[in-house]
DNA sequence: TAGATTGTTAATCGATTAACAATC
DNA sequence: TAGATTGTTAATCGATTAACAATC
């Protein structure tokens, strides 16, 4: 039937939402992981996410069978099945573009570390910042990130910290040097084609919606 | 159980997912005035965010009636009854509390600012940081950060941007202290009662949803 | 007016939840 | 075996989209 194999090319395309909660189920494994628990049911790993247990297991089947009946999964087996789903059973090289003020924290963010994501060169245009060390990486020059440079260090995928006027157009340089994951922190939407991934962090609008929240809650009062 | 019943029957409460784009329609907007433009359509909104015009009409009819028929949005209005939905119509003051080195970039963020966020004190535990001075503002100890000082000072919101290991009996410092919206920086689940509003930033798991989009595109090559 | 565009209703689509046979 | 828990199907719930009368 024409509904089935609809249904079936979908299935290889998991919806946003799960992806999304499959970094939350690894980033409570791990925890797990680290006070010496060996397995974890379905139920109590929903409601250390304050979601339902179906959901957990529905989650989970878009990807495969990982559990066991009667006992539950495995946490080391099932954060290593949910690492190589996210791609991160590997270390990935990264580059950093902008080494202004949060350029910076993100280039000493332990965090990237330890998921295997190691930025491995930083960038900017500003004469005053090219040729500067920030820890033990030095800082080059925007032209010299380009295919060859990408190629040759297998880079994939960039964080771009530059001011929102300057976004756009750095971006395409990055996706002309063939990068096709930018993690972007200047507060502009970046319409590229869909061959691009671009995750967008903006901080201020974070703040906002806590904002939009805390209002309603203080109204209750 | 009432309570529920009312909260879910409630229009006034909308979809997160709505909540989370009214603060994209309004950086849109801004960059829109900041460019002269005086209206917008539904439909050039959307395509702006890539998304349909319809969603944009309906976003705004959960808080009422903004666009005029045959001519569209005025784009000064719409951001100020966004801006007014939001609560980022006023100055917000903000502590934030983890000056490592996340937390003394996020001190000097200027996107904060343009929204009305204004970090008013930073608060750490660690000898050697407490007293220390950052970007004008001298760092204090946790344990100033109490409930008179966030009346005195008319806080309800805190950064939050300490190691994983302190997140957790830091935020309830924090809800004890009597904020009620937390911004965390700390890659844990932060489970509280939902009278205290969490938004959690984990910049690794922005990486790696990137990593998963990223290795769907390379293996379609 | 004629063309443009909203606000809203109904239809569609997708995601979550409940239930339970299968399994360990 | 008995109790626990998965994987999956069907039901429910919610969100998006299409369509269009109302309006400027």
């Amino acid at each position: 039937m024409i509904d089935e194999l609809k249904n079936k090319n979908n299935a290889s395309d998991p919806p946003k939402a799960v992806v999304s909660r499959m970094s939350l189920y690894l980033r409570e494994l791990e925890q797990l992981l680290s006070s010496g628990k060996k397995t974890i049911s379905s139920t109590k790993l929903a409601r250390l996410l304050g979601i339902t247990d179906a959901q957990v297991r529905k989650d989970f089947a878009y990807f495969g069978q990982f559990g066991y009946p009667g006992i539950g999964y495995r946490c080391h087996e099932l954060a290593e099945e949910i690492k190589r789903i996210m791609g991160t059973n590997r270390i990935w090289p990264v580059v950093l573009v902008g080494c202004g003020n949060l350029g910076r924290a993100l280039l000493g963010h332990d965090g990237f570390h330890s998921k295997g994501f190691r930025i491995m060169s930083a960038f900017d245009v500003d004469p005053s910042i090219v040729g500067e060390k920030i820890d033990e990486i030095e800082v080059r020059h925007l032209d010299d990130l380009d295919k060859k440079f990408c190629q040759k260090h297998d880079i994939h995928m960039a964080i771009l910290a530059v001011p929102a006027s300057a976004a756009e157009s750095v971006a395409d340089h990055l996706t002309k040097a063939g990068i096709s994951g930018i993690l972007n922190f200047a507060p502009v939407t970046l319409n590229f084609p869909k061959s691009v991934s671009i995750a967008g962090v903006d901080l201020a609008i974070e703040l906002e919606q806590l904002s939009f929240a805390v209002v309603k809650q203080i109204g209750k009062q």
